[in-house]
DNA sequence: ATCTTTTGACCGTCC
DNA sequence: TGGACGGTCAAAAGA
């Protein structure tokens, strides 16, 4: 980027084309960079793993979406604290929980802190 | 030249 | 001890 961010980020990123389809995501107003991509059998879900662009900030943010399946089912799980403001859409919601569970898709953007991934084998 | 995404490899943990 | 699983790193490539 630098120069110019003409193209700038649109609201709506493309996380990947896992069988030919494009999914989209909401963006919080930060900016994320992507450190990772699995996949993960137990789920059977592409997971994305993102990292706040700042380096003082330790937020992260995971992404996970079913690998085939046109439903929008897109989990994002939010983790830590963003220790600068979102010079966006402030609103001083942001995340102040350690670990934020969003499901989109069928299901409501329900609020529910959820236990770390799944416990046990 | 700077920065991000991509992908495989590497590592810690569990059993 | 080593394999399965999950998460992160790092090299290369693209913008
Ligand atoms: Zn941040």
């Amino acid at each position: 980027m630098s120069d110019n961010e003409e193209e700038n980020k649109r609201e709506e990123r493309d996380v990947d084309r896992a069988a030919g389809h494009r999914l989209v995501l909401p963006d919080d107003g930060y900016e994320w960079r992507k450190y990772g991509q699995k996949f993960i059998q137990n789920i059977g879900k592409f997971r994305s793993y993102f990292r706040c662009h700042r380096q003082n900030c330790k937020a992260k943010k995971r992404v996970e979406w079913s690998s085939r399946s046109e439903a929008d089912d897109v989990r994002v799980v939010y983790e830590r604290v963003h220790s600068h403001p979102s010079s966006q859409a402030e609103s001083s919601s942001g995340n102040q929980y350690n670990l934020y569970t969003q499901v989109f898709g069928n299901q409501p953007p329900s609020i529910s802190p959820q236990p770390r991934t799944n416990p046990s084998s």
